[in-house]
DNA sequence: TTGAAAGCGGTACCAT
DNA sequence: ATGGTACCGCTTTCAA
């Protein structure tokens, strides 16, 4: 059994304090020195097997679990990489994709993690993450300006990619940009000759940050022509959809950009309800290229999303980890296009 | 300017090193114990006001952040609370109430992470998340035996809440059992007439663990009925649907259990193009009581779970942290009951 | 082959 | 009101 050393008074015997390498080390009666190297198989080192296995018992007597922060303390650095967790709950294309790159990334021996930043914003949020230390950063959307960047690298993470809008100044980045998202579905809408054209704008709080250019991309596709756009404030619910599909006739719309499939959906369903035909009376088109919308009637017209594959990001992250110095700007654009199905 | 102490060869003027608050306090003209105070409000202690004003100066020239690895080392605890990011893309319920609950922690003054252990398993995985030393652990689904976490409270880990079908020794609990959500929609199958159910099983590797309490809990609902039960291999895809609808009526099933609201959605419409009715010829029910069930025509029954509010799991967790001593039971429920629709 | 000891970046006690 | 310093757990020279 082990030979606990003796104590003032043990607060109580479940809350005896956790095992350290110098217990492992009294318990195994070597030096902690040698307890490092066994249990790290420090290979410049050559430790007697008898010595190996009585740290290793010893080890598994007590449980001894190494403390990561004081590990990464010493050696100045992690392989942490700290990916902010969105502040809406995620998308199903953008979860497989977090889970991708989780993935990859485990792959190459990163410990991922998911950082819950809420509440925080902007610079104030990368200070949050730089208090990890963290090897490498992946910021999905927009928030965070090249000061954020700045104080990331100036903490040690030798990778910031961004995934938004537009390239931040410092920051490797995947171009994903909203806009061309509403943009390509404006453009097709008009293609087909709609000319008054509704953007469901989705009246949960925290997608503006995506519905906003999804909006203007719409906006933006009409320039030059002699179509409309008109803002559909609508909430996820049945209710509000019936609602709006109530005073459609009065709107005088013959298209709509749904903002999402799942929108798109829920306004289909009510338009139908409400005996508006789709696409005859009023086109639909959605975005994210869900499941779902193959599996309506009419199927759902939709705006597919170039994602690239988790594994190259995770490669991405792993080739600027290793040298820092590349030129870090941002380097691959993400790609949109019209999923043509008979909604349109 | 800071004034920068020699060193032998800057490696680059973009790779200077981090800023510790020895350079604060270098720079500040001041010891790193008053740093210490100035920048953690230490009420024991007063510092006069042109020294605050010359240590947070100094920490902002050099964009100081500090290390929670070494704050926690020093502190012996932290405040970080661990959550397994789940190993498949979660259903947009989780996803929500994993939101809801980082939230309301974060509101608590937790720092929450979930952590991508993919290709870790069972006690396996518990070490790995020990060795971040959290205050808390909150584990979904099952996986975590009384081995890991007597591992993670060695470790210091003061709160062990797990999520799953069974309680767990050591760990405090909601007992959140899918066996459960097969029941009860075998139950309501029954109930409703029907004899020869089916069973959707997804193809998709990692959705086993769900699936196979599914099924289980929907044969101990036929147990002692004169109801059969068929197991229905399905890939989340339509061909496989539409191939799976193609063979339907040899199946002589009358009803089906979709396993969830979305594989439920994918076999509903194949059958429909089938040409077999719903719920006439073959009854059908979901689970998870997502929004696109309510918009199918018909309506698709399905089994809603009662999730706790995350507020709630946030304060069992935060009330446990506080008073570990509490009695380590799984104290609460989680309920499913039958959303009857027009599908069943 | 093994041990002693320095030091990573903070915090907090004890002096001054 | 401040500074000196020991120490948290671990790794890694350097000596023995």
């Amino acid at each position: 059994m082990v030979q606990i050393p003796n104590q003032p008074a043990p607060p109580s015997p479940a809350q005896r304090s956790v095992p350290t390498s110098a217990d492992v080390a009294r318990l195994a009666g070597v030096s902690r020195a040698t307890v490092s190297y066994v249990l790290n198989n420090t290979s410049a080192v050559r430790i007697s097997e008898p010595t190996r296995r009585r740290v290793h018992d010893a080890a598994k007597e007590l449980g001894y679990v190494p403390h990561a922060a004081a590990r990464s303390l010493r050696a100045g650095h992690s392989r942490l990489v700290l990916m902010p967790a969105p502040h809406v709950p995620a998308n199903p294309l953008y979860s497989a994709f977090i889970y991708e790159v989780q993935w990859a990334l485990s792959r190459l021996d990163y410990t991922v993690v998911q950082y819950g930043s809420i509440g925080l914003h902007g610079d104030e949020a990368a200070r949050a993450w730089a208090e990890l230390r963290p090897v490498a950063v992946i910021v999905p959307g927009a928030g965070l300006g090249p000061k954020g960047v700045a104080v990331l690298k100036r903490s040690g993470a030798r990778a910031v990619v961004t995934m938004g809008p537009e390239p931040v100044e410092g920051a490797h980045g995947m171009l994903l940009d909203h806009h061309e998202v509403g943009r390509v579905a404006g453009a097709h809408l008009v293609a087909r000759g709609r000319r008054r054209i509704g953007v469901v704008v989705p009246a949960e709080r925290g997608l503006s940050i995506y519905s906003g250019p999804r909006l203007d991309g719409v906006r933006q596709a009409v320039q030059d022509t002699d179509a409309t756009v008109t803002e559909l404030p609508l909430a996820y619910e049945e209710k509000a959809a019936a609602e709006l599909a109530g005073r459609w006739r009065s709107l005088g719309l013959d298209a709509v950009f749904g903002y999402n499939d799942e929108y798109a959906m829920l306004l289909t369903r009510a338009l139908q309800d409400e005996g508006i035909t789709v696409p005859d009376q009023t086109a639909v088109i959605g975005a994210d290229d869900l499941m779902l919308g193959r599996l309506l009637r009419p199927r759902l017209s939709t705006v597919h999303m170039e994602l690239p594959a988790g594994r190259d990001l995770a490669d991405l992250v792993d080739r600027v980890v290793r040298d820092p110095g590349g030129v870090p700007e941002t380097n691959q654009v993400l790609g949109f296009r019209v999923e043509h199905r008979e909604s349109s």
